[in-house]
RNA sequence: GGCGCCAUGGUGUAAUUGGUUAACACGCCGCCCUCUCAAGGCGGAGAGUUCGGGUUCGAUCCCCGAUGGCGCUACCA
């Protein structure tokens, strides 16, 4: 079973926002460590903010991971449930001497901190409550006085760690604030949350976030105070927009699942996430196609990088159609159908031939959307005509024409295959003396509304002879937008 | 402002941990292929590793400083 050696980590988000790419990201690195090494994943929703937590966020986030193929052990757990453990911790800090009450109210915090500031000082607390005896302390708090409770930061000296990324980093204590444990209405801050959590769940590795190295040293010494075992902390380096600044609304999609609007495949986008940040290192030269096994196979905490890595559309761009490419027609399918559901249309076709469309258009395909789009003529006879491509290649009501006596040609051939077609159409256009490439630019625009297909001959030969002729004798009545 | 962290082409990452013509991928440009667009093949531009000092026979790699970026600086998380 379980021992102290198993590696226990959590994600704990915190449901004021969707999931977004950086909390992706610290999710997907905790689950390929705890997969990577038989370990156990927690999630733990951390919505002790109640003003700004909603249920509605923690459905999203919980979508969101579930799209991510991220998947967890055990929760998720609510902090908002367990208001207890975070007194009872409060308590046990308050008895050892480790933290003290503070009746200083909000108000007198914010002008004394402005003053500081405006004097120049650190806005630091001044401790002013700490001196306080703790039995008139007691005393005052009994009387019903509103207090919180803070941690009474070591006088000198300073607190450090090691983390598994970023190695030794060090703060004095002089320059750490004794911090809210416990507010006045006795709701943990996140500071007091996290590490009674951390301790209680027994957690072993903390992967988070660069932004919370300067938090660390606040958590240290709570672990020490309380007698904890201290777990190893792995920051993250930050994922930052184009213009190398924290990535957020500005910069466009940042919820993980307007990724999957956008018609990404889910595994590319982890693909992609995995490498923001980390590297497999030289073992894996030139690789970096690499699927969930292989992620978790490979993953290591040496192999994150310290520094932030920009998010790069175009690459993700690059790995969605590296897999759509690799994908098999099945795999793609379920995926495709969700994509037409949403559109809200119903292929026309039997499996058999959605599956060889699939495959004659993923390798040109740039994301899932394109099924339902610039594609849907391969799937039924219910699609449109882009009028740019109509314009470009059937303005010429002679070629028209040409299309429409082409149509009987096939009509009445005996043969119906790539290579029949493409002799018949070349034999024809020679015979009316017109280049092939004008009637088969033109061809393609009747059969597929798209000015972009696959080899034209091949697509005949998807769509069947029927279909082919059909939609070709049907140009000559086409009159083209701004067509005289 | 204070504290902390980081720094390799435009972007993501490599560089057997001090010895390489600094590599690969994305993106970009050109050529080939060609029925369109991709793909593919071939070729190219783009960093002397932010800058300045050290240490060393020798620094991308070690040390110091500067600069820049990011993070934290709440009774938010």
């Amino acid at each position: 079973m379980s021992s102290a050696s198993t590696p226990r980590v959590r994600f704990a988000p915190s449901p004021t926002g969707y999931l977004h790419v950086g909390g992706a990201r610290t999710a997907l690195f905790n689950w390929l460590f705890a997969r990577h090494c038989g370990g156990t994943l927690i999630l733990r929703i951390e919505d002790t903010d109640f003003e700004r937590s909603s249920e509605e966020m923690v459905e999203g986030i919980l979508v969101g991971m579930r799209w991510l193929g991220i998947d967890w052990d055990d929760g998720p757990f609510y902090q908002s449930q367990r208001l207890d453990l975070y007194r009872q911790t409060a308590e046990k800090l308050l008895a050892s001497g480790h933290a003290y009450h503070c009746f200083c109210t909000k108000e007198e915090l914010e002008q004394r901190r402005a003053a500081a500031i405006a004097a120049g000082r650190p806005p630091m607390y001044d401790r002013r409550c700490r001196s306080i005896d703790p039995n008139v302390a007691a005393e005052r708090k009994t009387s019903g006085e509103a207090c919180a409770i803070r941690f009474a930061i070591p006088e000198g000296g300073n607190t450090s760690f090691d983390d598994a990324v970023f190695g030794r980093v060090e703060f004095a204590n002089s320059e750490i604030e004794d911090f809210v444990l416990l507010r006045s209405d006795g709701i943990p801050t996140y500071h007091l949350s996290v590490v009674a959590d951390d301790i209680d769940m027994r957690l072993t590795h903390i992967i988070r976030g660069a932004d919370h190295i300067s938090n660390t040293p606040k958590q240290v010494l709570q672990y020490q105070a309380l007698g904890a075992p201290m777990p190893v902390f792995a920051h993250v380096p930050l994922i930052l927009g184009p213009d190398k600044t924290r990535l957020s609304k500005r910069h466009g999609a940042t919820s993980v699942i307007s990724y999957k609007d956008m018609g990404i495949v889910p595994e590319a986008f982890r693909n992609f996430l995995a490498l923001l940040g980390w590297s497999p290192g030289p073992s894996q030269k030139d690789r970096e196609i690499f699927g969930s096994d292989e992620l978790i196979q490979l993953f290591s905490l040496d192999g994150i990088s310290k520094s932030n890595a920009v998010f790069d559309n175009d690459k993700l761009a690059w790995f969605n159609t590296e897999y759509i490419r690799a994908y098999p027609a099945e795999k793609l399918l379920p995926l495709i159908e969700e994509e037409w559901d949403r559109a809200g249309f119903t292929p026309a076709r039997s499996r058999d031939e959605i599956l060889a469309a699939i495959d004659l258009l993923k390798p040109r395909a740039r994301n899932l959307k394109d099924f339902a789009t610039v594609f849907r003529a391969y799937f039924s006879d219910d699609f449109e005509y882009d009028p740019a491509a109509v314009t470009k290649f059937l303005s010429d009501g002679a070629v028209r024409a040409l299309l429409s006596e082409l149509s009987h040609r096939y009509a009445v051939g005996a043969d119906f295959t790539e290579a029949s077609t493409e002799a018949t159409l070349r034999a024809f256009a020679e015979e009316k003396g017109i280049k092939a490439g004008q009637l088969i630019n033109g061809s393609r625009v009747a059969l597929t509304g798209q000015a972009v297909a696959p080899s034209l001959f091949a697509v005949m030969a998807q769509l069947g002879k029927e279909r082919v002729v059909q939609r070709l004798a049907a140009v000559d009545k086409m009159v083209p937008i701004g067509d005289v």
